[in-house]
This record gives structure tokens, sequence and C-alpha cells, in this order.
DNA sequence: TTCCTGATAA
DNA sequence: TTATCGGGAA
């Protein structure tokens, strides 16, 4: 069997370990684009726990539409996001993204998701505060573009299991996924969840359970 | 205390 | 390469 191959079918058994472990992730949690594309900012380095909150008082007050949003300077923005963390950074990033919207796509979020998928990824890694991982997630989460996330737990479980080495970056680590998996942006959805899950459940910064973990402890072989 | 579905400026 | 942004929960 071929490198290729290899690694391929190492990617296939993965999925499939995870996916009978952990079921369905029905991701993104959010019940519109508009809101996958904020929850994508408010939850950079932070507990999806604590953006439930933030979101949550968004959607008390109607917030959750461009139009609602963008009405709001970025003062308001962070007294209602605070639950997040990183507020007025956040705020900040909001309404640099949500001005994007304006320019660009005329106010109208929905076109950007719809819009050809590497004019839209450029456009909005051009906004300040949007990097790859929050670009790629508002793709294909918001987008349903077959486009792979990546992200610390992404990064963390395939270093763990000699997938990767310590020096692979973001476009690597992804061209990895891209190049051995169909395009299919429900197989991406879904991988990408559950590796998320995997993260947080047993591939842990620190203590990680590996004898317990469904990817298996023989697999990895420096935690 | 540590960690959390990062990104940027210094 | 490192410092900074930050509230919430374990």
């Amino acid at each position: 069997m071929g490198r290729r191959q290899a690694v391929a079918s190492q990617l296939e058994e993965m999925f499939a370990r995870l996916q009978a472990h952990f079921g369905p992730q029905r991701w993104w949690p959010a019940e519109t684009p508009f809101e996958v594309l904020v929850g994508a900012v408010l939850t950079q380095n932070t507990s999806w726990n604590n953006v439930t909150i933030a979101i949550q008082r968004l959607r008390q007050a109607e917030l959750l539409s461009y139009h609602r949003l963008a009405s709001l300077s970025e003062a308001e923005m962070a007294a209602f996001i605070k639950p997040a963390g990183y507020y007025n950074v956040k705020a900040r990033r909001l309404a640099n993204l949500l001005r994007m919207i304006g320019e660009m796509y005329q106010g109208e979020p929905e076109r950007l998701f719809s819009d050809d998928l590497s004019k839209a990824r450029r456009r909005l890694l051009e906004v300040k505060g949007i990097g790859e991982e929050t670009a790629d997630s508002i793709l294909l989460y918001a987008g349903e573009h077959p486009v792979f996330v990546v992200d610390a737990y992404t990064y963390r479980i395939c270093y763990r299991h000699r997938l990767i080495g310590e020096e692979c970056d973001y476009g690597e680590l992804q061209e990895l996924f891209m190049v051995h998996l169909p395009a299919d942006p429900q197989l991406f959805n879904e991988f990408h969840a559950l590796l998320v899950a995997t993260g947080k459940h047993y591939c842990k910064k620190t203590k990680p359970l590996c004898a317990k973990c469904p990817l298996g402890e023989e697999m990895q072989l420096n935690p």
C-alpha cells in the first residue's frame, strides 16, 4: 500500500471510530448562518459554553441579524458579548466583519455565504481579526463549502498520532485532510466536530485520557 | 489554577 | 518569538 493510501485509510478509520463512539454531532449549533458567523468570532480561543451565554444575550435583544447588529456601536456590542471574553477585541472584529459585508456584499451575509469559495475566503481573511480557522468555519458551517477546518484540537490529535510534525502549519494540516478525503461538506462538517469532541473529552492539553480514547492508545506514541 | 472550537501587535 | 485580550467553569 502506498503512502497516500495509508494516510487515507488512517483518516477514514479515525473518522469511523469517532463516529461510532460519539454519534452525530449536529454542528454548527446555531439557528441561522448569520448566527454561525457571529459564533465563529466569539468562540476564538474561548469555551463554547461562554459563547452560548453571549449568543443568548444577543438573541434576547433580537440582535442576531446583520442590520440590527451593524446598528450598534462597538462599545454597545462589547457589553452584550461580555460573557464570551475578549469582548473589546471581539466587538472590533465583528464590526470589521460586518463592515466588509456592507461594502462587498451590500449588507447581505447570504451573498458572502453563497459566493465563490476562494473569493469569499480571500475577503474574509482581509478582515482584521478573521484568521484561517475563523474564515474556514464560516465557509464550511455557514456557506457549506467543502473546506476542512483546522484548530488546536486537530493539530494536537494529529501530532500525538504522528500524522504530522511539530512544525506543520495550518495550510499543511488542512491539506492533509483535503487531499486524502473526498471534498464533501457533510463529511468535513462531521469530522471537524468529532475532532473537537475528542480533544475536549480525551485528547486534552494536559492529562490526556489515552487509555479510554476511542482512537485507541496503541496509535499514540508520545502524549 | 488551568483551559477554552485564535488572531494580532509588539 | 512573545505578550495581549478575558469571563466562566472545573
